[in-house]
DNA sequence: CGCATCCGATACACTCATGTATCGAAACGG
DNA sequence: CCGTTTCGATACATGAGTGTATCGGATGCG
């Protein structure tokens, strides 16, 4: 009996990286590497047939591994999916702080669209595999939630940059709100993503885009 | 042999309403019933456990059948997922018509927007589906072709409409073309319907998309 | 009203993905 | 290096979903 419940706990300590009595498990070189493609492998696999349809040995031999691989790492695809996103949500707020941060005071906002845009609508791939999460989260609350959270995070730091670029006071009532003008920005380019999906020509897209911003923040008279 | 090719043939003419020679197959008035049902059924089940999960068997049994009625019916989910689509999109170009066809020449535009919001953006389930529907042609070039074309029929349809509300001239270099200021409003619209998976309060949704469509679409100084 | 046809229910065989239990091998600590 | 721990491969049991073949009953026509 203390065998199983202690197996139980291994298993959690290996899934959070603590063991029960708050040390850090330990994770060797292998581990990381297996877990490390074994995300990238599900990235390509959920890409190519869908969260719905994906298999869990699909994705292991993609990776190169077994099942067992996988059973060892996670305890469930809806796991694995879900840590895919918050690496690849990670992954882009890493990539907008970086696009701001080369950002001058007085840069035009053409300019500073590019930027942004460039940081954001990077892939087809994970343009696929986000908005079937975002299907995932319209089913489930709690997935939900951490969407919700992960779009507030980008927001907030996209706010102060587009407040400062564009003069809030020549915008229409509905756009006078910080908040809501940034939301703007950011559901702008949720559309451009949408349209990725079936248009998947990204170099048209991009200045699509960016004139769609531009239209959306020029000032009105 | 020849009964083999007879009965393939016949299930052909089920789908298809012909027979091999032309004439009209019969469609019974029970026939219709069900497959009408298995619509809804499938609608219902797409929108609660996504496309990839549905099984027929869940779908024929919220329609109070067994597979038997299915597989009369339809070849595939594949098939029955795609006649779905169809049969809403056929009601979508509907709705929207209708909404144009009480428009006044002088009505103003927030009241033009309104009707066509209403008429395009309905309800969550049916959003739900036809992202799914996105992300199937997505990954299919012959689905997309169908989604692209009915996109185009809409947008074909809102075109002199939305032409006849707003100022060309007056609008931004990217948006003074008919067919780009269209597709504009339709992108814009999609964006609203993202947001509706994450937000479903329907009520503060469509006074958010009419005060976009407004920005968007009023006149630069 | 009787008959031929059509529709949908049922039973069956089969595939395939899943989760678990076990075991050899690699990795790390001493 | 050697022992211990941990990782991932393999084998197995199981359940769920699929497609087909067949059958009884409903339906519509003459």
């Amino acid at each position: 009996m203390a065998d199983v419940s202690n197996s139980a706990l291994d298993r959690r300590a290996l899934r959070t990286g603590r063991r029960a009595d708050g040390t850090p498990a330990r994770v060797t070189r292998r581990r990381a590497e297996t877990r490390e493609r074994l995300l990238a492998a599900a990235l390509a696999v959920f890409a190519e047939r869908g969260f719905g349809r994906a298999g869990i040995e699909e994705i292991c031999e993609t990776a190169g591994y077994t099942r067992g691989a996988f059973y060892s790492n996670f305890d469930s695809l809806d796991e694995l999916f879900f840590a895919l996103y918050e690496q690849q949500a990670a992954h882009t707020m890493t990539q907008v702080h970086a696009a701001l941060a080369g950002a001058t005071p007085d840069e035009g906002l053409p300019s500073l669209l590019d930027r942004v845009i460039s940081a954001l609508l990077i892939d087809r791939t994970w343009v696929l595999v986000r908005t079937d999460f975002l299907l995932h989260a319209a089913r489930d609350p709690q997935t939900a939630a951490a969407l919700i959270r992960h779009r507030e995070a980008i927001r907030e730091t996209l706010q102060p940059v587009v407040v400062g670029a564009v003069d809030l006071a020549a915008m229409p009532p509905a756009l006078r709100d910080p908040e809501a003008l940034t939301a703007a920005v950011v559901t702008v380019h949720d559309a451009a993503a949408t349209r990725l999906l079936l248009e998947p020509d990204l170099t048209t897209l991009r200045p699509w885009l960016r004139d769609m911003l531009t239209a959306l923040l020029s000032p009105r008279g």
